[in-house]
DNA sequence: CCAGAAAAGTTTTCCCTGTAAACATGGAGG
DNA sequence: CCTCCATGTTTACAGGGAAAACTTTTCTGG
């Protein structure tokens, strides 16, 4: 009754019903071509419709993928704040979280680092990937502070850090990453090597 | 008059001629939303021909991905016989190699590991996508044997380096690798963490 | 050397999409 | 109560992908 109530013309909350259905269809086909027409049609709307919510097609898949940085940065964060207290522990806390948010939400996840999710063109996509993005600058400067990571610019282990991880989340969404064919826990395996290059001091010669 | 030779009706080498259009147009908007017509277009052919050679969109994009493994491989391979003899100056040289390539071609680049070239479906693709991923492998094991690398399963440290190479790619032509604002090569400074921790023997905790 | 099949183009056709424009409706404030 | 504005709907149009049917070359075997 209280959130069934629909209204004959005027749907009460389309913005986020079109958002569902987007999202649900995203999902499902593991790709972004769903038409926005197929997305009103699953509302039950007119084809106009998404156009009095959505300037166009593109502005939708952005709104997606501005809410996929929302729901990673929770999710890495979550994962901070429940159990690991060293440096070396959280970064594999929160690299892992990533990963396994990307194997959930392949669909998702790519749209969010595809060139049709475009952050120069919508300021909330960009600072919400900013924010995502903030949580490992965070956990890398910590780390430095307390000694467990090398004293290099923090820009470079986070280059170093972030490629490692969005690498693995793509290798393991291809499938490339099963135990079958790459030994036991292959995710555990490679951050291991990056931690061991994070925790190192320079060497002399290159 | 050799390769000028004009038929009228059949044009010679459609096939290649809408490879290479599509190719320019790829390159030219860094994207592959270009229509089939239009490749048509530019060659000057109806918008129908091109469905003698391919059989849909997405195997001429399929070709594309697969002619772009090709000359990935060709471009590492190429750094790797000029020069380093160290297994980790030829690591190092690939994978700059490899990033080079991507910030080059970017839009072919994320074409080949975008889900549109689905491998699955092209075993062409598939083979050369694993040529190519073949040069990193032989590498790390060339590596292993001569003892620079740590003797850990090859299939992690393949993965690590594969992962570390490809998101740093990724990283570089989004532009967040420029020196203004991450300091100066970064990459190199990547590719030091990751070298660290492929070099290393285990540690004990975890 | 020639018939006819196969290959490579073209035209036609269909249905679908994104998007704009014009119109309709219903709820909220004066 | 009446009017305005946000939110929907209908209508319209310019494309695009792909199939089908038709045409022109080229190739190939007898």
């Amino acid at each position: 009754m209280s959130d069934t109530k629909r209204r004959s013309y005027h749907h009460g909350d389309l913005h986020r019903a079109l958002i569902d259905a987007a999202l649900a269809m995203l999902a499902a086909d593991q790709n972004w071509t769903f038409t926005l027409r197929e997305v009103a049609r699953r509302t039950g709307v007119s084809h106009a419709a998404p156009y009095k919510h959505f300037q166009d097609k593109d502005a939708l898949l952005r709104e997606l993928a501005r809410i996929g940085f929302v729901r990673l940065e929770q999710a890495m964060v979550a994962a901070l704040s429940s159990g690991p207290v060293s440096a070396r522990g959280k970064l594999v806390a929160g690299a892992q979280a990533c990963i396994a948010f990307a194997q959930h939400n392949p669909g998702l996840y790519r749209l969010m680092f595809s060139a049709d999710a475009d952050k120069a063109a919508d300021p909330r996509l960009h600072e919400a990937a900013m924010a995502t993005f903030g949580v490992l600058l965070r956990l890398l400067q910590e780390g430095q502070q307390d000694g467990s990571f090398r004293p290099a610019a923090l820009t470079a282990l986070a280059a170093a850090s972030w490629a490692q991880v969005h690498g693995l989340a793509m290798l393991a969404m291809n499938g490339q990453l099963l135990e079958e064919k790459v030994g036991p826990d292959p995710v555990q395996a490679a951050l291991e090597v990056l931690l061991d290059g994070l925790c190192q001091s320079h060497r002399k010669g290159h």
